[in-house]
DNA sequence: TTGTACGCGTTATCAG
DNA sequence: CTGATAACGCGTACAA
């Protein structure tokens, strides 16, 4: 480029990143050149000395297709692109060997930064890389690392509250397929409603844990199948909820309404349900730009290093 | 590494990159000191030699947060991953300019090759990047690129067909919020049903364009409303049939069942939906793991340099 | 204001 | 089988 410009290496690079103190003509030589030979910086290059940032952040996934996540990353996106920084994404399909191998790959690419919905409770990973980490949606109890999650106990013992005022008491929890930490702080919330409220929880009416494909629709089968059913469900995710719709809708004759359920986490076609559904919304969205902009803040500096900056995002009962 | 191993840095490379041809003992030295140091093979390097691969795909979508695209990046991310690829995913949010940004920046960091969800009909950006690009979802009419597209057309017609079997004469066609070419195309399909029928499409019945968020609810009440409503309306998304459904629930009593739907693109609640929903469906997934098929080929040399490839996947109409 | 020389980490080439 | 050397493209430090 700076051959065909007829100018020194030097000149041509320093115009191409920001004209700084270079002369009228030669600038000009060089962008003529630039744009004739369809120059672009190489950014391999520039990001192998020492010191310098690559711009790349790294995002991990539990698995991509879940439309919760896909909202998460544009939130990343959004925020990222604002500074001017790429995203490299990997999808671990809740497998911790290949988080782990995704990481080391991404740390081979000298990312300035990780965004990771952990997969297991792997401590060993995350907790030496040397560059600042990010969790995502789900807390590690083993590392002191940054974390924006959802504030699931609030959630729930709100959305349990309001059942619980509505006079309801046999009132079943379904949490399966969710990581463990996940299930837990949820049902932890519901369990909290019901302790405030001194009234205990039927342990027979609680379903968890089990993650496979159609626990929840076999869950809520069993539910409704009972002598006694359950006059409330606490579902406590929205695959859970349309499962436990499902299962509703089986049932002879009108038996959809005369079960009530509150389901964490909205979803598009909420308000075309057989059934009246209340919510407790949250925006998978806002957690992706608070887990970038903290990252950011990192970056620059941010938060004194041995401080653990936990985001807990409200959520929001629409009832 | 080679330092402390105590060996030439040729050799510690052999090493590290598969050993070949490398002493026993050396080879152990080498390994030990690696993991010592926790070492990582630095990828910009690797990739700053002239010829070598990035191992870099870029992917350029237009909007992350819609869970159709989610499920296709999960789909290229499947098969990229088989390859040891690495994804580095923007998002243009239909703004043809992030776009070019996008794209260059990708060529930037030297990725293999690009797959694209192109924004707008640019023709100069894409055409002379001098790496695969393959689009997705949306063909270009301007230039001649491998394209991994759903058979709109035959979708739409076998939709449409289906309705006009079942009597249904004043049929009307809702697709707002799609790409131009996306919508013609589904559009094409319908009026192709028609034609083949030997009867004609009313022009006042035929909704699409606008691009606005509210477009497609407010065209479903307008043809409700109307003093004849179409007996059946053909929806060209999945959006949209949402929205019309919503325009339905709204009309007092039991309007609900009276009017037959089809839908292009098949949603997670479709069959929880009030009214039973006939389905045009596709697979995004299948779509991504194409398109990145389709672009590993290139990268091995594939199909000769000239050809153009288009893809289209069938569609499954769900009665 | 402009140019030169060097180093980043990796691998291809070639000599030992 | 091993090691020294060059080169990739860019930015920094220094010299002109």
């Amino acid at each position: 480029v700076a051959a065909l410009a007829g100018v020194g290496v030097m000149t041509a690079s320093r115009v191409l990143s920001g004209a700084e103190r270079v002369g009228q003509d030669k600038t000009r030589r060089v962008l003529e050149a630039a744009s004739t030979l369809g120059y672009r910086r190489n950014e391999n290059a520039r990001s192998l000395r020492p010191g310098q940032r690559t711009g790349l952040i790294g995002v991990v996934i539990t698995n991509a297709s879940n439309p919760y996540y896909a909202e998460m990353q544009s939130g990343i996106e959004e925020v990222l692109s604002k500074h001017e920084m790429r995203m490299l994404v990997g999808n671990t399909g809740e497998d911790v060997a290949r988080e782990r191998r995704l990481i080391a790959d991404f740390i081979g690419w000298h990312v300035d930064g990780l965004i990771v919905v952990p997969a297991g409770d792997d401590p060993v990973q995350l907790s030496s890389v040397g560059i600042p980490v990010v969790l995502a949606s789900r807390p590690m109890s083993t590392i002191r690392l940054d974390t924006v999650l959802i504030d699931d106990i609030s959630g729930a013992r709100e959305g349990t509250k309001l059942l619980l005022s509505e006079g309801h008491r046999r009132i079943a929890f379904v949490g399966h397929g969710m990581s463990v930490s996940t299930s837990q702080r949820r049902l932890k919330g519901f369990s909290n409603a019901f302790s405030s409220a001194s009234i205990s929880v039927d342990p027979e009416l609680v379903h968890f844990g089990r993650p496979e494909r159609d626990a929840a629709l076999q869950a809520a089968r069993g539910l409704l199948a009972r002598n006694n059913p359950p006059t409330a469900i606490f579902s406590a995710n929205n695959r859970n909820t349309i499962a436990i719709l499902h299962a509703m809708s089986e049932q002879p004759g009108g038996g959809l309404t005369s079960i009530r359920v509150v389901s964490f986490d909205n979803f598009e076609t909420a308000d075309l349900m057989p059934i009246h559904l209340s919510l407790i919304d949250h925006d998978p969205q806002e957690m992706g730009r608070n887990a970038a902009a903290l990252l950011m803040d990192r970056l620059r500096g941010g938060p004194r290093s041995k401080t653990r900056v936990i985001i807990e995002l409200a959520t929001r009962l629409l009832p």
